[in-house]
DNA sequence: TTTTCCTACTGACATTTATCATTAGCCATT
DNA sequence: AATGGCTAATGATAAATGTCAGTAGGAAAA
């Protein structure tokens, strides 16, 4: 964990991704349009504030290979993290290996607060999806960024409260909607976070377990959901690689 | 909503509520007597800060009816509630009427700063599980008081990245556990929340149907499973209520 | 090229859980 | 005490999903 690179980091460049985060949750609440003014307004009142500018000097930048932990369940924080390039999921361990994803993240993504937030051990483990590199910011600089400004806290308590509404909402798809419908939407889900602005014929690399564990199913299960899915011409599968054919269908099914 | 009654709001008994929720789960996390320090610290500085004290002049008090809805989905937010008195459920539905529970409270706690955080309609329903005493906390008075000082912020956003380890821990168990685990688990959950300190033979009365939406499972399988129990001498069923017998067993089920 | 290993896939089956239908029990009102 | 209405309980059954065991295929290593 010692070859860290020194590297100038900017501020400006965690709002933006706070910024980012509320932006996307907000989009999927059809406010885009007002928001993005807010959002101008915020950045270069930000920007103004000298004081902001100047908490933090170097970042710390670390390149994780495919299937690499970054942190682990039971360790304790000493910063957040951010993505520069690459995926990452994090994941919480049932009894015997099972496991359940808690988060997918992506170049431009930060990740591991809510362990430092809550002044405890990590309660889950992040992991590249593949080849990622990371940047990793200090507790002391994050603090300082998030409690010196009154309206950067209320950006980043607001961005909390977008996470927990999802897990509410994740909540209970989890505990009434079928197999089938878990499936899809995990799908919808990996689609939404990964593919990129413009991009058609979207395609992902994923395995199924990592499906089965978003979905939180078992593995077989979700195999024969997404032949079905095939079947059905929502996707295709070549290989590994699973190609969204018809998302709209996948975001919008019966049952 | 028009009968509400204006009675004086001393700041300080909202930030109580916010240190009450930590350090109950910080006690879970048995760090209970290191932040008992901080916690008391935190309340006297807090005293001593008068742009604090000045902040709210008002608060207005309602009672609501078992049963009778407090807020509803879809509405929009004026400010958050805080229980005076009595029992208060907040749920979310799914198609055609199933309900997940999302949220418990009593005397002492707040509850529906969800929706006014995210400045969005209110993503659940609050409904009186008794005869409950409420008052209502306006949106300004509430924000003022979380983002004027840095501290009071700081100690808000730990609170809800509690809320949302827990959420994380639900999903988790949610997705693997057994019914039997999860009415188990219910059962704990509202014993947590409502066995009065020093209460021995704790039983409550609680509809079969609000354990099954805690579980996230049908009402019969949950009566079913409770039979069970109460076969293996677990708790005890006389009419609606429910008597918890053993504590520790339910907590540690095997399967 | 062969071998190895990992992942994807398939089949058979057991188990869990939901659903539908019905009965029993309790409380409140008359 | 009788009636009505709501909740709890039970039974029978179907449907969904998990589990176990085994096969296939493709990429990497030898």
């Amino acid at each position: 964990a010692d070859d860290y690179v020194t590297k100038p980091f900017d501020d400006i460049e965690l709002l933006n991704a706070i910024e980012s985060r509320l932006r996307k949750s907000d989009l999927m609440k059809k406010e885009f349009s007002k928001n993005v003014e807010g959002l101008n307004e915020f950045i270069s009142s930000a920007k103004g504030m000298e004081d902001l500018k100047k908490l933090s000097e170097t970042r710390e930048i670390k390149t994780y290979k495919k299937k690499e932990n970054i942190y682990q369940e039971g360790s304790y924080p000493r910063g957040i993290y951010f993505v520069n390039a690459g995926k990452v999921k994090t994941f919480k361990t049932h009894e015997l290996g099972k496991e359940f994803i808690t988060g997918l993240y992506k170049e431009g993504d930060f990740f591991g607060y809510l362990a430092l937030m809550e002044e405890t051990k990590y309660i889950d483990t992040a992991e590249a999806l593949d080849e990622s590199e990371i940047c990793f910011i200090p507790k002391e600089e994050f603090f300082s960024l998030i409690f010196r400004n009154a309206e950067v806290s209320k950006r980043f308590m607001k961005m909390i409260s977008g996470d927990l509404s999802d897990k509410e909402e994740q909540l209970l798809k989890l505990a009434y909607n079928s197999v089938r419908k878990r499936v899809a939407e995990a799908l919808v889900t990996l689609t939404n976070r990964y593919k990129k602005d413009g991009e058609t014929n979207f395609s992902m690399n994923i395995s199924r377990e990592d499906i089965a564990n978003l979905a939180g199913t078992a593995t077989e299960t979700t195999i024969r959901t997404l032949s079905g899915f095939k079947d059905e011409k929502l996707i295709d599968i070549k290989g590994g690689t699973i190609a969204i054919l018809d998302y709209e269908k996948l975001a919008n099914l019966r049952n």
